[in-house]
DNA sequence: GCCGTTTTCGGCCCGACTGTTTTCAGTCG
């Protein structure tokens, strides 16, 4: 069992216990220990096995027993009877919006209601809306949200969300009575995927943008409106929360609405701490003044701490790190000179290497890898040994054609095959100037046996760099369930560099093991793995991780002068041979 | 249930919105 099993289970608990009726703290305790895992990089086991669960924020004496529980029998008796004492597919009930712990304890005591089915059924025969509390507007609003439930198609990637925000910022700003128009919430910490769309608007005339959004033709329900805020469903599906201040108290806003809702917990936790009081309206003083803020600066000046980049607030140590002044200086979409990982007609790309080098050199690439796949990916069209060598005659005449203007080397991304062997013989892969392994098969292998795959592909001395390491493809294939501990080590003894992928449906490494990983003196590379121009356009999505992972620019590859990541290719494989 | 340069006990983020209420509880972010 891993820490994002456990987290899961914690969370599962925290559900229970409210519907239960537990008091809201412990609950909370639970809902906190389960985030903190989730932001675990470490292994779980081996905290457990060195004795330092406690030392995990948020965890201590019960829940580390329960996890010691889990970790050894695979079993929790507390959570056991508790299932036993609260039905748990109320947890579907749960999901319903506006259901919340004390509604569905309502439907399951008073109504005998454990399913979501079961309530659609005493809906539809009008039997809600004569329980206390309830109303016929509150039976209605049941119905839309299960209803919203079965249309909604989860979550979205980051790609989509962003060009929606883009064309509804745009609109927003078009508006005479808009004054700013910015993205919040997941969207602008560039979370892997976005729930709904948060926007926040600075106008003095709140009335007449609420009233110009929520009748915006692209609108299918408003969900809620009131002064400050509004919330609606679009056609598409998409859900958007538009938030408003005037522009006085604008940084109060943005700086809530782009939460995470951790990280402004613990902001306010602090904020009382000195003697003050922060909420989206500004902050209350001691003295019974309110201070407002026009910017997300002031906001956190006020604190006694530097401004905190969005990317960073997901209570991981940044609000401490602010307060001492030694955030990072993180990594900057502009400080790419360099993409490593790229594929032409030669393979699955749609653009010769010619085409490919110009549209990099449009980019501001000053040096370009040729990573087409190799033989054994057979839907990609993998190259064989003798066409990988015609391939770098090709390479060799557009690198003449385009003069200094790009510097063009050859590599592959070589297949991880299922027996953990790779695709190329070493002497050929000698030859490459970059060589890339990556794992695209056979993921769902039992952890000893993937792990190790990848770890023989580390331990090749030609190997420079692993490709999207886990090979999740969002939203359906889940990574492979790697020992991370392993591979970091691993990654750590060779000087292998550790992709994150900047595809939208890739962003592999995650942040959490790209940040373990350069703590731990892994380097980095961010790539984007283009298939044609416009995929040159994905980096900032994988800058958006490694922002997330708390990088500066020196510990991406990416970043550096192209001669000085010739001589780190040209070190290696000088110790290798 | 967790946690502590104001506490090992007594706290635990804060406000907007909705519906059923007539002053508030529940949900959400």
């Amino acid at each position: 069992m891993n820490q994002q099993e456990l987290a899961d289970l914690f969370e599962r608990i925290a559900d229970l216990l409210e519907i239960k009726g537990e008091v809201i703290y412990v609950t909370r305790a639970y809902r906190r220990a389960a985030e903190s895992l989730r932001g675990l990089a470490e292994d779980i086991q081996v905290v457990h096995l060195e004795g330092r669960l406690t030392s995990i924020p948020g965890i201590g004496k019960a829940i580390s027993e329960k996890i010691k529980e889990l970790l050894t029998t695979g079993r929790l008796t507390f959570l056991e009877k508790l299932e036993d004492e609260v039905p748990p597919s109320l947890l579907e009930v749960l999901q319903v919006p506006d259901v919340g712990p004390r509604k569905a304890a309502l439907f399951w005591k008073q109504a005998g209601i454990i399913t979501r089915e079961g309530l659609r059924q005493a809906a539809l025969a009008g039997k809600l809306r004569n329980l206390p509390g309830m109303g016929e507007k509150s039976e209605a609003r049941i119905l839309a949200g299960i209803a919203a439930l079965e249309r909604m198609g989860g979550r979205h990637s980051l790609e989509t969300a962003w060009k929606s925000a883009h064309i509804w910022l745009e609109w927003l700003r078009s508006l005479p009575s808009v004054q700013q128009a910015q993205p919040a919430g997941s969207l602008r910490r560039w979370k892997e995927t976005i729930g709904d769309l948060d926007l926040v608007v600075a106008s003095n005339e709140p009335g007449q943008v609420m009233q110009a959004f929520t009748h915006h033709p692209d609108v299918l329900e408003v969900k809620g409106q009131g002064e400050y805020k509004a919330s609606v469903e679009l056609r598409s599906g998409m859900r958007i929360q538009l938030w408003l201040q005037p522009p006085h108290r604008f940084g109060s806003l943005w700086q809530y609405a782009t939460g995470s809702k951790h990280h402004n917990i613990r902001l306010r936790e602090y904020a009382i701490q000195k003697g003050c009081s922060l909420s989206e309206r500004g902050i209350l003083l001691a003295n019974g003044e309110y201070h407002e803020c026009e910017t997300e600066e002031e906001v956190y000046h006020h604190l006694g701490m530097v401004w905190i980049p969005p990317e960073l607030r997901e209570d991981r140590g940044e609000i401490q790190a602010a307060l001492e002044n030694r955030l990072p200086a993180l990594i900057e979409t502009q400080q790419r000179q360099a993409e490593l990982h790229c594929h032409t007609t030669w393979s699955d790309g749609i653009l010769s290497i010619e085409e490919m080098a110009r549209f990099a050199r449009a980019k501001g690439i000053r040096l370009l890898a040729i990573t087409d796949h190799s033989a054994g990916l057979g839907v990609a069209g993998g190259l064989t040994v003798d066409r990988l060598r015609d391939q770098r005659a090709e390479i060799n005449a557009v690198q003449q054609k385009l003069g200094d203007t790009i510097q063009l080397i050859q590599g592959a991304e070589v297949e991880i095959r299922s027996d953990g062997s790779l695709d190329y013989p070493n002497e050929v892969l000698a030859e490459l100037d970059i060589a890339i392994a990556s794992l695209h098969s056979s993921l769902k292998q039992p952890r000893e046996v993937v792990t190790q795959r990848l770890v023989n592909a580390i331990n090749n001395p030609h190997i420079d760099l692993i490709g999207h390491p886990s090979g999740r493809l969002f939203p359906r294939r889940e990574g492979a369930d790697l020992d991370w501990d392993t591979v970091l080590s691993a990654a750590v003894k060779n000087g292998v560099a550790l992709e994150i992928n900047a595809s939208p449906y890739r962003l592999d490494l995650n942040d959490i093991y790209a940040r373990r990983a350069a703590e731990m003196g892994i380097l980095l590379a961010v790539n984007t793995d283009a298939h044609s121009q416009l995929d040159f356009e994905l980096v900032r999505y994988g800058i958006s991780v490694a922002r997330r992972a708390w990088l500066t620019a020196g510990q991406v590859i990416n970043t550096w002068q192209p001669q000085r990541i010739l001589s780190w290719l040209h070190s290696r494989n000088k110790n290798s041979t």
